[in-house]
DNA sequence: ATTCTGACGTGGG
DNA sequence: CCCCACGCCAGAA
């Protein structure tokens, strides 16, 4: 996959997000070894919004907190998909987020 | 080509 | 934990 594009990488990182679990961005980023290109990631998934069914609601900030629920349709989207897999989110901040948070780096390796 | 901009992260206070 | 400033770099205007 290294020979993909930025954004297909991003994608396909995504798309292994297992059900119930979120990352960062920047997680993502350090794993396509790009860490000062967090920001590109958000870029990519705002991208993907259109492209394919990427999970981008299982993607948030380093605190876990849903910094892109606005870019989804409703105002309250991105909170309801992960509550549907469990997650409990209080004032779009992820609860026990260490516990659900899925480090690519750690995990998917 | 130049100038913003931003779904981020880090370090210092 | 919060707040602030700075770095980062692919796109858009």
């Amino acid at each position: 996959m290294e020979n993909k594009n930025f954004f297909q990488k991003v994608y396909s990182i995504a798309k292994l997000i297992p059900f119930g679990r979120v990352t960062s961005y920047g997680a993502i980023a350090k794993y396509l070894g790009a860490a000062r290109s967090a920001r590109m990631v958000g870029w990519a998934m705002n991208a993907s919004h259109n492209l394919e069914e990427i999970p981008a609601h299982r993607v948030v900030n380093r605190k876990g907190l849903l910094t892109g629920k606005h870019h989804f349709d409703g105002t309250n989207l991105m909170q309801q998909l992960l509550e549907s897999e469990g997650v409990i989110i209080i004032d779009n901040q992820i609860q026990n987020f260490e516990a659900i948070f899925w480090d690519p780096l750690k995990e998917l390796n």
